[in-house]
DNA sequence: CTGTTAGCGCATTCAC
DNA sequence: GTGAATGCGCTAACAG
């Protein structure tokens, strides 16, 4: 026991196995060994079986770092997004790692908020690991950022919303039509005391930009609006319909950045009995299809955050099958959004 | 333009800039631009500044898959979850997040769902990438995966309940208790007739486990239970708060294996026009703080995800900068719940 | 405080 | 189909 203990005490290599071993094992070169494991087709059947046992018999773990190193590919891709506790980001992930993951890639996932200065730093530790690959929600870049992503030239997807100058190529939809819907969807059901309930965050603001010209170019008016910490969270849905309805009893109609909030709209209106939608309109926005559920079912705009993802993921495996040798493709894909109406009016 | 486009047809490698072309610039030797870079406190103001300029001069993106393999050292801790669409969980990767990159440690990203075998070829992935750490969320681990992680022996937590046998580290609580504490509590208040609505994930089933024996000991009774797809999400909730009140008009109580579940039921209850929880309680387990923000709010077991992540994170750390030397310290950690009450009852 | 030497583990040429 | 030589970019261990 004791002898044991003084052995593990030497610093011995985390994993000592490599190629060679595997190799050695296996009787063949080590060269033949990297080929069975990453393109066994170009290798005969009986030498494969040969090296599968060896690696079993092992315990050999490929080893990654050496790999990319040597081959420029790490098969990696790196997911920089402002949170993941909104419903569409967390979409968003799962539907990237899903393709990614078939693919044999792997998942770094960075996550900064809202702050511009904190993305700044991530892209630059990012591209340290080399990854094949970026993805990045919004485009509130600075432009050092962008410079350093062009400079290096790793593909680029900018996802979630649309930019009419994208660093390689852009997937996602134009916030300011949703708010633009949104309102007309609005005054069309004769609306027109509005109020906006929005969380601080760049996309939002977008939305509830387009919302809000929309509105004045019909004459209508938006009376109030109130603004809380991204990612708006139920409580603050609550907390904002309170002050807005006790400040402007009027209203009658909330337009909310995310579901999330409007669920919290909503909750507060029952206590108040409000009807919704007869005295109190609610617009969310997101694609939590849970609004469905909600008592009474509330209208919203729907947005499918998985698809953005895989997309996402799918456009940088095409540029990486390429070959690598397609230039950057301006590549933009809107992948928009429907405004889902429930309820009678 | 013939020309240029010529040009960069090249298979030009990713980023030429080298620590050698900083070294050159900066007129020093590289690993004093190594230094310069990693261990500032070494080097001299002056040249330090020097090696600065020479960096920003030249563009230079240090390669942390060179430096990994040099040093064995990734900087790389990876996170296993079975799903990030659970606020909880999503919680947790931001603060094992948080934790991470104050440290200057990067996140690789895993999503497993709820299989096994899914889990296993993904460790086998993450262990190519010799991260410095891994986080594992449940213990549902197969003989082959602990094997694979004792034999290479990196850092191992296994968070969000707690093992008697933990691979490394546990850091998390008891389940079982959970579901216990709510059987007592319901008891307690003088319901009897009880249903639960759980989804199909291990740890759930652990809760609704502890929550049966308890109930059976007070010789009250489960009547009805009825499981959904995990994560369970909010129609589910109402869907088979639907089912179960339909078919079992008498019940008094429902325990739900998450918030949003429960929150669906609520929708439901009211619906009937029962009164919670007077004509019927409803219990939900998760750390959403907005049950709070319904109407009624809801009773709740809360549980502080962010917490159990930067614990996780925390406890890898400190063993990293042990200087690895320490052997497994079965180092388990009971972060531990909180029943909170809500409404009158 | 800085430089020299050596090698991390693998994949990319080419040969055979 | 398989093998031998070379280098990816960096850091450990020593020396000065």
């Amino acid at each position: 026991m004791i002898l044991l203990s003084t052995i593990t005490k030497e610093p011995m290599p985390a994993n000592p196995v490599t190629l060679i071993d595997v190799a050695k094992a296996a009787g063949v070169s080590p060269i033949t060994v990297s080929r069975a494991l990453n393109e066994p087709h170009l290798v005969k059947p009986a030498t494969l079986a040969k090296v599968q046992e060896a690696v079993k018999l092992t315990g050999y773990v490929k080893n990654m770092l050496a790999g990319g190193l040597a081959s420029s590919r790490s098969k990696l891709v790196a997911l920089v997004l402002p949170t993941i506790s909104t419903q569409t980001f967390a979409d968003l992930v799962q539907g990237a790692t899903d393709r990614l993951t078939a693919a044999g890639y792997q998942l770094l996932l960075g996550i900064v908020g809202y702050e511009t200065w904190r993305e700044e730093i991530l892209v630059e530790t990012i591209l340290s690991r080399r990854p094949d690959g970026i993805i990045l929600t919004g485009s509130l870049h600075t432009d050092s950022t962008r410079q350093r992503l062009l400079q290096i030239g790793t593909p680029v997807v900018e996802a979630w919303d649309l930019t009419p100058h994208p660093i390689d190529m852009a997937i996602g939809f134009s916030h300011e039509e949703v708010g633009h819907m949104c309102a007309q969807h609005l005054l069309k059901q004769g609306y027109r005391r509005f109020a906006i309930l929005t969380a601080n965050d760049p996309r939002a603001g977008q939305r509830t930009q387009g919302f809000q010209v929309a509105i004045a170019k019909h004459g209508a008016s938006v009376i109030a609006s109130h603004v809380v910490q991204a990612p708006g969270a139920l409580p603050q849905g609550r907390l904002g319909a309170i002050k807005l309805l006790d400040e402007h009893p009027e209203l009658d109609a909330i337009f909310c950045s995310s579901d999330t909030l409007a669920h919290g709209v909503l909750i507060e209106a029952q206590s108040r009995g409000l009807r919704v939608p007869q005295d109190l309109a609610i617009m969310g926005f997101g694609d939590l299809n849970f609004s469905e559920y909600t008592n009474p079912p509330l209208s919203t705009v729907k947005v499918d955050g998985a698809k953005i993802g895989a997309l996402s993921a799918q456009a940088l495996l095409d540029r990486l099958a390429g070959g690598g040798d397609s230039a950057p493709a301006e590549r933009v894909v809107n992948t928009g959004f429907e405004l889902i109406q429930r309820g009678s009016t």
